[in-house]
DNA sequence: ACCCTAATTTAGGTTAGCCTAAAAAATGGG
DNA sequence: CCCATTTTTTAGGCTAACCTAAATTAGGGT
């Protein structure tokens, strides 16, 4: 970890793609990672080699490499700084997704964790919980849209997330003790005209359709 | 201007470096752009010769260099997106000046001209009218902080105006409705990790992070 | 079990970008 | 205007990151 500033473009583009050739623990072939880096084989023997006196790969001659633990946590970083500065690219900016790849790839080697915090918390990630940004990534390019709605026009037994809630503080802080806040999920169960059963991670409740239409839910 | 994108980090600071040092068309001194570099003189010495060769600066032995005029092409590109990186970086994430200068520095060799004008569009110069950029610097600079922040990077208590809002039609829509949208003013009363609490002059509202995060406000 | 082929490594070469030490050129003070 | 000091260049060496060609190892088919 404390290695992640000393290495080489190189280097760490050779841990990446370890990490994205490596299938449920088995070792990966230098000859696959030739092709994946379209450099020769023996230019691969050589950097892997070479990483595993770093000890950041377990490497058995003839039979291929492995990510150490310390090796898997800056291929991670490395992941994650790519997609956050893929992300930014394409949907801040408006790059064309091709050109955005290839420019992330070049700019993920360069970031600090700093600005890879800032940039994450720009884009509306928790820097704790990484997991989400892949989920949310997955969303955008598979949903088609998502959609802010009121509560009040939600379908029953549809999921979503709290965004936002309108009006006063007081309204606010009930709904909050019921685990309806922005960010939490939320479920509505079942409804009527005039009223709302929802569930939360807090459990159950009904809330009137005036209150229902304040509160803004994205599936 | 076609050899740009052939030339290496290395290459492209020296470029830069002979640009700063560059005085009323004095010739630049190797030994002034050693200790700017902090590289020997030797090194300096040999990169310049290689510059020449590639036409990029008038070399004569003993008797330093200065840009040609594709020499000075290159340095401009690299010194404007020197520029909007730094006001990315410090504007737009609010990174600290230093790290922001030294990330920035490092990101300037990787960016396409795409990318380039994407951004500096984004940061709202017009990509032809240079020197507004710089105007704006100064600004940067003597002010302690006009920043553009999301919401979310924002802290308790302060007073804004609404910039920007990312996100599709149907998100700015709703925020609209409620006051939030670009020109208005917002205040963030407080907050958590999780929510946000604003005022505008339609009422107060609470918000999600990743909501919040899309939300740009210039203090 | 053995051989043949494909995969891998080793050996040795190149270039860019750094270095130190020595040689060469400029320069300015007497 | 000349020589001592400073500046610059040349010469030669190193490492990372690439290469090709040759040697080695692994593994499947019979």
């Amino acid at each position: 970890m404390a290695s992640m500033d000393a290495l080489s473009e190189s280097a760490e583009m050779m841990i990446k793609n370890i990490n994205e050739l490596a299938a449920d623990d088995k070792r990966v072939r230098t000859s696959d990672l030739a092709a994946k880096t379209e450099l020769k084989p023996a230019t691969v023997t050589e950097m892997i080699q070479r990483l595993g006196d770093l000890g950041l790969v377990d490497y058995e001659a003839y039979h291929g490499v492995h990510l150490t633990k310390q090796g898997q946590h800056v291929a991670d970083v490395i992941e994650h700084r790519f997609n956050i500065l893929e992300r930014f690219l394409t949907e801040i900016l408006g790059v064309e997704t091709t050109e955005a790849s290839e420019v992330a790839c070049r700019m993920e080697h360069v970031l600090t964790r700093d600005v890879e915090h800032k940039l994450t918390t720009f884009l509306g990630v928790d820097p704790k919980k990484e997991s989400e940004l892949f989920c949310h990534k997955i969303n955008i390019n598979e949903d088609d849209s998502p959609k802010y709605l009121p509560l009040s026009n939600y379908s029953k037994g549809k999921k979503g997330t709290v965004k936002l809630i309108f009006e006063d503080e007081q309204l606010s802080k009930i709904l909050n003790e019921q685990g309806i806040r922005p960010g939490n999920k939320i479920m509505l169960k079942n409804n009527d005209d005039n009223v709302y059963n929802v569930e939360t991670d807090k459990g159950k409740f009904s809330i009137d359709r005036k209150t229902a239409s304040k509160i803004i839910i994205q599936n």
